[in-house]
DNA sequence: TCAAATGTTTGATC
DNA sequence: GGATCAAACATTTG
């Protein structure tokens, strides 16, 4: 469930605690959770004994690199996908159900639990480079932004939704960027006017500040590192808000778009002219 | 009891 | 290319 400001607030969870740390130990309980043949028993293998550098994100990915004196660095990349945890628990703590990893660092009372109840999430052993990626849509200069999408045209719902094209947005904060800019999730991205892109890149840009300050979203299992809940669910203004009035009176309405459940005000966001 | 829905991604299909 | 569906999976909700 975790989307970039999820993920953020994981980030700084890890760095704060294992940043330069020797990872002692590494031990994958559910192999499925590592993609390939044989590629969970390599992954402990390899990190064991190698000290994490530092941790960073691209979008939605999480960029563990980790070195070792005489080797080659290599990078631990994770995916949260929908339910996915990293969690510092204490080694006496029982494992909660649906835990996949453990990994454990010199000089730190606590290790760190990968959970996943969906598994659509993963962890695999990569480099360092954010593949296909798109542009991180919190990191890029907003001059990048405004560009990437003005490049765009598609439904603009879609377009955001892509991370091929924009990286780090996902269900909750494409709807509620959309309704703070005043365009309807359909609306066609290529014709909308300048001024409305500017008003979506600025909405975007402060969707996520306000989010990130808050530790994100929890509207079902997010947690961060320590096991608290984000406080941004107060500040959602459309998502999850079917049935009741807008901030304008209007009453939010919810419809299915790319198998998505897609929540709209009608009147902050008027549908576009059919053509 | 069962169908539908859930914050993701990828690949198939029309 | 665009849009819709299905699948990977488990749990919760109507």
């Amino acid at each position: 469930l975790p989307e970039l400001p999820e993920v953020e607030t994981i980030v700084r969870g890890l760095n704060r605690e294992l940043a330069g740390r020797l990872c002692l130990s590494a031990e994958i309980l559910t192999p499925s959770i590592v993609p390939g043949r044989g590629k969970a028993s390599q992954l402990a293998r390899e990190l064991t004994g190698r000290r994490l550098t530092g941790v960073r994100r691209h979008g939605k990915a999480i960029f563990a690199a980790f070195e070792k004196p005489d080797a080659p660095a290599v990078t631990l990349r994770v995916h949260l996908g929908m339910t996915g945890q990293l969690l510092f628990e204490r080694p006496d703590e029982k494992p909660a159900p649906h835990t996949h990893a453990r990994f454990v660092f010199e000089n730190h009372p606590r290790e760190l639990r990968h959970r996943d109840i969906r598994r659509f999430g993963w962890l695999e052993l990569g480099s360092g480079d954010t593949g296909t990626m798109g542009p991180d849509a919190w990191l890029a200069e907003p001059e990048v932004l405004f560009d990437t999408l003005r490049r765009r045209d598609g439904m603009a719902k879609a377009v955001l939704m892509n991370q091929a094209v924009l990286a780090g947005l996902g269900n909750i904060y494409v709807d509620e960027s959309l309704h703070r800019a005043g365009l309807h999730p359909r609306a066609p991205l290529g014709r909308v006017k300048p001024d409305r892109l500017r008003a979506l890149c600025d909405a975007i840009r402060v969707v996520l500040a306000e989010s990130i300050e808050l530790g994100g979203t929890s509207f079902r299992n997010y947690v961060d590192t320590e096991g608290s809940r984000g406080g941004f669910k107060g500040r959602l203004r459309v998502y999850g808000k079917e049935g009741t009035p807008c901030v304008c009176g209007t009453v939010i309405k919810k419809f299915v778009m790319g198998g998505r459940g897609t929540h709209f005000c009608p009147s902050c966001q008027p549908a576009p002219r059919r053509r």
